[in-house]
Order: C-alpha cells, then sequence, then structure tokens
DNA sequence: GCAAAAGTGTTGTCCTTACACCCATGC
DNA sequence: GCATGGGTGTAAGGACAACACTTTTGC
C-alpha cells in the first residue's frame, strides 16, 4: 500500500536549497477539491438533513449533499458558505470542519477529495427560497442510499454532531428562538438515541442557568402548556468551557 | 468575500442529467494538495515534536514539519503514512486528521491546500534512522517560529492533543511500555498545563483499572523508586466509552 | 372527569477534591 | 540522617440517578 519515495530531485536548488517556490508547487500533482455541507435541523421530533437530487445520470433519483468544487484562490471553508448561499440562500450560518475524503475511486469521474463542513440551524429560522434540484430537508433516519459516499459522509457527521451536542449545547441551534424544555429533551433524545429522565434533565439545564424564561407558554397543544425559554448566548460564549478532568 | 456562483452548464446534460462524469471533473479547478504529519512524543518531561529544517531557500534555518504532496491516487490518509515511512523509516504509527488548511496565500509558491496529520509515540521506541534535513524532536514549548503556516498547524494540533488525552488514554502512546506513575502523571501535567494532585491522579487510574503492575521497579533515580506499570490495551479495546451524558 | 404532559423534591450513591503522614531509597 | 519522591486513607461536598405525586390544560 505505502508507495515508494517520490523523488523530489528536478526542483532547482542552490546550496542544497530550494530557491524556485513556484516552480516547486507546479511540480506537484494537482487534485480537483470540492467540498460538501451537512446541514441538520430538527423538526417534527425528528433530524433532519438538506439534500438536493444527484445531477449526475447515474445517480439518477439519488439525494445528494450539497456541493461544489473550491475555486482558485478560495479558502475551502468560503467555498462552503458560498456553496450553501448558492443552493439555498443562507448566509448566517456557522460550518465547521468535519473531515476529508480522498478515497481515489469516490467519484465516478476521476479523483475529487472533498472536504465536509457541518451545521446546525433551526428550520423555521431558514426559509429555503431556491427549491433546485428538489432541496429539502430530509429525515436523516429514512436515509438509506446516496450518491457518491455521502452516505458515509453523513454518517461520520451524525458521529460528529453526537458527539458535539454533549460537549457543547449546539442543540440550542436546531431549535427556534423559544423553545419548551420538552422540545429540547426530545431532540437530545432523537439525536443520542437514548431516553432521559425527565426530571434530571429539567434540573441538569436549570442548574447551569444558560435558559431564560421569557415567560410565555406553549400554544395550540392538546394538554397542560410548557413555559418557553431562549438560549442565553451571551452566557454561554463567556463560559464556554474551563474544561480540564480526565475523563475516560 | 462570498463569491459569485460559477457556472457549470457546459457540462453535457441529458434531459437536464449530467452523463459524461469525466468532463465533469475534468472541468473542476486543480489544486495541489500536501499531507503534513504533527507527531508528538515525549521526553525528560517535555512534549516534543519532529520537526526537520525546511528545503526553501527562502525558509533557511527555519523548521518545518514533515509534509509532501499527495501523489495521484493516493488516499491522503495513505500519503501522510508514506511521508512518515520516508522520512523517518516509521511504520507502525497511528494518524489521525486533525484538519486542512486552504488559505490561499499559505505557500508561498502559490496555492497548495494541506490536510494535518497527527500522532503520538513514545521517542524510546521509535529510534530515528535517517536524518535527513536534521530531523529531530525539537521542544514544542521552543517553537516560536516556523515555516510556511506550520505555527498555526502545529498550534491547531496541540489543541487536538490536549483534548484528546482527556477523552481518551492516549497519553500512554507517549510513553515507554514500562513507566511510573510519577511519569504519567508529568505527561498529563505537561500537556494540559495544570497542576494535579498526585494521590487523586493515582487513584483515578487505579480504579479505571487500565494499568498493570509488572512488578518491576525504577532503577537509578536518586530517591525512592516508583513500581513500573503497563498499559492494558485489551481492556481499553474492550471498554472504549459508552459515553452518553451532557457534560457542559 | 379523563387524558396528557408540566412541574417539582428527596434520597442514596458515586465521584471528586482537599489534605497529611509514613516509607523506601540514594547519598 | 537527610533529602527526595513513593505510597496510602479519609472526610466533605457536589453531581448524578432513581423515583412519585400534584397541577394545568384541552377535550
Amino acid at each position: 500500500m505505502i508507495k515508494s519515495s517520490i523523488p523530489t530531485n528536478h526542483i532547482p536548488k542552490k546550496e542544497g536549497l530550494i530557491t524556485d517556490v513556484h516552480k516547486l508547487v507546479e511540480s506537484y500533482p494537482r487534485v480537483p477539491i470540492t467540498v460538501d455541507c451537512v446541514i441538520f435541523g430538527f423538526d417534527e421530533n425528528e433530524l433532519k438533513v438538506l439534500l438536493i437530487r444527484s445531477d449526475l445520470e447515474m445517480y439518477k433519483g439519488k439525494w445528494s449533499l450539497l456541493g461544489d468544487f473550491a475555486a482558485d484562490n478560495e479558502e475551502l471553508k468560503e467555498a462552503a458558505y458560498r456553496v450553501l448561499k448558492e443552493r439555498t440562500g443562507m448566509t448566517d450560518v456557522y460550518l465547521e470542519e468535519v473531515g476529508t475524503f480522498s478515497a481515489p475511486q469516490r467519484h465516478p469521474g476521476g479523483r475529487v477529495i472533498t472536504v465536509a463542513y457541518c451545521s446546525l440551524l433551526n428550520i423555521q429560522h431558514h426559509e429555503l427560497k431556491i427549491h433546485a434540484n428538489e432541496l429539502h430537508w430530509h429525515s436523516f433516519s429514512s436515509i438509506k442510499e446516496m450518491a457518491f459516499d455521502h452516505k458515509k459522509i453523513i454518517d461520520t457527521c451524525y458521529q460528529w454532531l453526537q458527539k458535539r451536542i454533549q460537549e457543547h449545547p449546539l442543540g440550542f441551534n436546531l431549535l427556534p428562538d423559544k423553545f419548551s424544555l420538552r422540545e429540547l429533551q426530545n431532540l437530545y433524545e432523537a439525536i443520542l438515541g437514548v431516553q432521559l429522565d425527565r426530571r434530571n434533565f429539567r434540573k441538569k439545564f436549570a442548574s447551569m442557568d444558560l435558559l431564560i424564561d421569557i415567560g410565555e407558554m406553549e400554544e395550540d397543544v392538546p394538554h397542560r402548556p410548557g413555559k418557553l425559554y431562549k438560549f442565553n448566548y451571551e452566557k454561554y460564549e463567556k463560559n464556554k468551557r474551563k474544561w480540564v478532568g480526565i475523563d475516560f
């Protein structure tokens, strides 16, 4: 598997050092590189992800992530934001890199390396204004097959998400501004795939002091309405996490 | 900063779908892509990292990570293992991806994207057989400046390392097979930059039951010798981490 | 009044922290 | 015998898990 050394001796050197850096870079093999965005949302007690129909005949009918190649001199994260804007119109989303996918055969048209970016957002706040390629929120659990290696990418991002929402209260990004504790718990249960004790869950979040009671109640629910809260972003930013402790 | 959409309408389509995938991929811009390895070690109570002298005249005297471009059809992780083998002779090292660095001006010779890979290993077990470009273990804390954006890469990897050794007992990889609890504690203190209570530290590791008392003692120490332990890899692999719990 | 979910408190257990003394070895 | 670090135990406090009853609303 490991290939033998590729000689780079053809690069001009002076006293053993390379002087022409442009020539050096020109001598490197070049690869098309793309970014793919995995945008998670939460609605109807279910984890959703933004997908489009693949443009490729050979993947006809299959679902695909939002992706595009990186333009010259475009930072990859910038490319991911561009893709998101072009495909969905969204601009106020925070993306995080999850990983690269570079299997030589992952793209049927030849070698393409992709970098996956991930985000969580609340569906209510981000109306889809563009519907090209049937862009829509797809139930995460119902995804069986996808174009390219996108199923693998999405699964990696899901694991990233599970870890993420346990370390940071990013779950709030998936909810509307105002949410009830029940909604918050549903979200955690859905993403982590566990059942949580309601009382302990409420206590946990109450003690963190990251929720602001906005004095409103749920409406149109067929049972006793719950209080609505909003997330205290300022407090979160201030305290973030001092986090020293061995934990395994 | 966000660029406008790049039209891809020149790709042949049938019924709106792309049929010639090779032509599609050929139409993508191509970028040289490299891998860089950040190999951490621990010796003399200090975190070390494997560095070489930069080959470039413009970075003359500066230290650089172990890197090379990715060859055609080479998976990036494979490329990283190849670099490691070529530069150090090591083959039995486990690499993990840390992130990509794609700032357009990060390489003075033109656009080059790099993916950073990271590993921890114990210096005693990996004698450096190759010494090209002054390959050596460099004290991490004394690194001030490096070639390219390698300082930034190495700092990102350091943060990754700090997080990593708190979630997994990977710290053991930085120590010799046989180690004393004091050495283990020194390692954690050095990497996390904190002071830990000796008794509590010992209790913590004792209760995890991941250390095997090998019945040997330290030698040649100017004080009472401590017991030597080895890490119970099997047990660790079995239990890894069930890990559900909200923790922020 | 019934169904459905909201809201609340206590107890026991475990983990973490803080802290002080004796022990084994080299010199 | 002195300096150095090894090795141990305990008590208090805090976090977490388990658990049941009353309240509010819609129907």
